[in-house]
DNA sequence: GTAGGGTTAG
């Protein structure tokens, strides 16, 4: 009896092992086959073949699809544990779902369930990514008190979201703690110094973090050059940036899209438009999965060649494919129609945009705004910014050029001056061509005004 | 199961 109990647990986990392995390759149909196969065969699933199948189905479907396994687990009679509702946390944090990471640590706690490290890691870092930085370090406080020890992935989550909520020295001061106290530190933890700083435009500090990864066993990966390419096209090393993916590619060490579509959307800002038809073709060729990221860049590059039927016969086909058209999806052809002249066009793609009960996308209505101005239609862009919940830098920059533009010069003063006390700034082009213009309109009160609240700003951000 | 990619102003 208790050998054939051995037996069977013996097969359970070689049924787990083929899951996994099914499931890492995508096929998870295969895997769900395997599974009925084991159950008709008397083979009993546990906890561990719940969670395989519940983690493939998240990452795949979302969060819905793996709560479908929980409710399967439960009616085989297998609870969940700590691996089940990690998964769930880490499913709702790759969405975004905040909210539902939250219920679900509760739930977690009250069906007894005691989180562990990755629990608190995967709850920080949602926490983190969706901008809640004083939520995420109350649950690392809460992880310490509850005895709970802190894992690499907490390190480097924290450094992580110090960088992300504009904590920049901090990070860079906890980065040197952790070596100087000999915690663990890893090529995870190099990569994440390195984008966090050169993001925050400390690229010498990023420099000399790199050269001291160069000095470790520690070995860069793709995500290491891609983030130095990045780093490179972001501060005009456009040559050094283009080397460094030349020589991944020339390395064989691209494994995913990540760096075509770094490269190609570079290539598209600087009108290099058959280089980057190249490696998209040498993208598409590589087998890797086009997502979300890699059409729109693929959409974009085609809206620059002015290419618009292409551009959403694209848009068509990613659709086919299961995929989701996004925010940048949106912004990118509400940019392309504005850009080809189709305004009309472009108000109504905003129009579904709404329908579709997307956040309101900033990025969209700055373009309508900027191609009205361009157009000289600058009472149409009031219009529109009136209707903006959110605007920022771009909407003002576009909107007090425009004015400037058809010598509205009073009014763009009093743009700017809003744009000002709203913590919003525009670009010192935009502040020359008002203050310039208010001086030749002779405008003096206006212009003591303006004065007066560039200086205010000033003071407040330093 | 923590790190890298995609959109806008001059």
């Amino acid at each position: 009896m208790a050998r054939s109990r051995a037996l069977l647990d013996l097969s359970t986990r070689l049924m787990n092992v083929c899951l996994a392995a099914l499931c890492r390759g995508g096929s998870l149909d295969r895997a769900e086959a395997v599974l009925v196969d084991a159950i008709r065969l008397g083979l009993p699933p546990d906890v561990v073949t719940y969670n395989t199948l519940l983690a493939a189905h998240c990452r795949a479907a979302g969060l819905d699809a793996g709560l479908a396994v929980v409710h399967r687990m439960r009616e085989a009679g297998v609870s969940p544990d700590a691996v089940t509702y990690n998964s769930l946390i880490a499913g709702a944090a790759r969405r975004g779902l905040t909210m539902c990471a939250l219920d679900l640590f509760d739930e977690m706690l009250r069906s007894g369930v005691a989180p562990d490290s990755w629990s608190y890691n995967a709850l920080m870092h949602c926490l983190f990514r969706s901008g809640h930085p004083e939520d995420a370090y109350r649950v690392f406080a809460d992880m310490v008190e509850k005895g709970v020890a802190p894992s690499a992935t907490t390190y480097n989550t924290m450094l992580d979201g110090l960088f992300r909520a504009g904590h920049a020295t901090n990070a860079y001061r906890m980065f040197r703690y952790l070596q100087r106290v000999g915690l663990p530190i890893g090529i995870v933890t190099y990569n994440t110094m390195i984008n966090g700083l050169c993001r925050s435009g400390k690229v010498g500090y990023a420099r000399m973090v790199l050269k001291e990864l160069g000095r470790t066993e520690h070995a860069p990966n793709a995500i290491t050059y891609t983030t130095i390419m990045k780093c490179c096209f972001r501060y005009a090393r456009f040559d050094q940036g283009l080397e460094t993916f030349l020589s991944l590619l020339e390395g064989g060490y691209i494994s995913d899209a990540f760096p075509y579509t770094t490269v190609i959307s570079a290539l598209v800002k600087k009108g290099r438009m058959q280089e980057a038809n190249a490696y998209c073709e040498l993208m598409i060729q590589s087998g890797s999965t086009l997502d979300n990221a890699c059409y729109n860049t693929l959409i974009h590059l085609r809206c620059q060649e002015g290419k618009l039927d292409d551009a959403f016969e694209l848009l068509k086909i990613m659709e086919e494919g299961g995929l989701e058209s996004d925010e940048y999806t949106f912004s990118i052809l509400v940019n392309g129609l504005c850009k080809m002249g189709q305004i009309k066009a472009a108000e109504k793609q905003i129009w579904s945009m709404e329908m579709m009960g997307m956040e309101s996308n900033v990025v969209a209505y700055n373009c309508l705004i900027d191609a009205l101005c361009k157009s000289h239609e600058v009472d149409a862009a009031i219009k529109v910014l009136h209707s903006m919940k959110l605007k920022d830098d771009f909407t003002y920059t576009s909107l007090v050029h425009g004015l400037c533009k058809v010598g509205r010069y009073h009014m763009a003063s009093k743009f700017l001056r809003i744009c000002l006390r709203e913590g919003n700034n525009v670009l010192a082009s935009a502040k020359r061509a008002v203050i310039s213009g208010l001086r030749s309109a002779g405008f003096k009160n206006d212009l003591r005004k303006v004065r007066s609240a560039l200086y205010m700003a000033r003071l407040l951000r330093s």
